[in-house]
DNA sequence: ATGACTGCAAACCATTTGCATTGAT
DNA sequence: ATCAATGCAAATGGTTTGCAGTCAT
């Protein structure tokens, strides 16, 4: 439970940006919780957010886990998925256009991420075929890991 | 507000055979509903369907929407979708292996459906790949359709 | 008759919000 | 000082459930 760490500069100033340039302020639970979640390896619900959080400051409030996410969400820092479980999850935004997806292990919840281009461009073909011009997409695989195959 | 077509003979028997091996019984409720629902193009919410169901019988609960419903899924006659604006969808399961996939409109929120087995196989190669074997997946392409790029 | 089904209202659960108070600038 | 942020509890909204009465077999 020890500190978490500082947050690389390059998030940590497009962060800043944001706030200024939105009136918004820094706040020690907004720092705090922004350090845990970037320290993470990503796919966190809010729960599970706000249990690393209290690890370190008890008295962070669900909604304040609530609002933060949403910001980051916002702010383009984070995104929000939704594995079919019930609830949200949110994992560091992708930089630049390397858009990924995600295996999802039935049987252990394991969740792995993959990039595959040639899905992507097939994607965009599928679409055009259709007159869509894509702006999002996701795709989950559900399975079984090798682990709990056996 | 004319009754409701009969069910095509597969999917009645189907049913028939679900409800007697479980133990369950066919209702006028459960039976309109099912009718309404196989009609429709499908992609429906509950508050959708049940619009519709009351047209025909106005006394049919909302709670009775939502366990035929489940009622079907579990049979395997209907399948459900999540598409980010926070209700469930229901649609007439694929028949045999053919799965389909989805475009969305997010100007009109038109819905189209497409097969690709291009993309099926490969997505079968990703996930092996990753020592997964694949049971389920979901692939949603999110942008403007035609009309809506005007 | 028996036990499943229905309608209603209450309960659930993730998420959001109103409000009085606290805190950052 | 000013105005945003926080914590708390209440509200929301889709979905589920307990229960007493109803219906299919």
């Amino acid at each position: 439970m020890k500190t978490p760490a500082a947050l690389p500069t390059a998030i940590e100033s497009r962060l800043r940006d944001y706030l200024v340039t939105h009136g918004l302020k820094s706040t020690r639970q907004r720092d705090l919780i922004t350090q845990v979640f970037f320290e993470a390896s990503g796919h966190l619900s809010v729960e599970q957010l706000l249990e690393r959080v209290r690890a370190h400051d008890g008295r962070v409030s669900q909604a304040t886990v609530y609002r933060t996410m949403r910001l980051l969400k916002d702010s383009g820092l984070a995104e929000e998925r939704h594995f079919g479980d019930g609830q949200a999850r949110y994992e560091p935004a992708d930089s630049g256009d390397e858009h990924h997806d995600h295996l999802i292990c039935t049987g252990c919840g394991r969740i792995v991420e993959f990039v595959n281009d040639q899905i992507e461009s097939l994607q965009e073909r599928v679409a055009a075929a259709h007159g869509f011009v894509v702006t999002d997409h996701r795709m989950e695989l559900y399975g079984l890991c090798g682990g709990c195959q056996a």
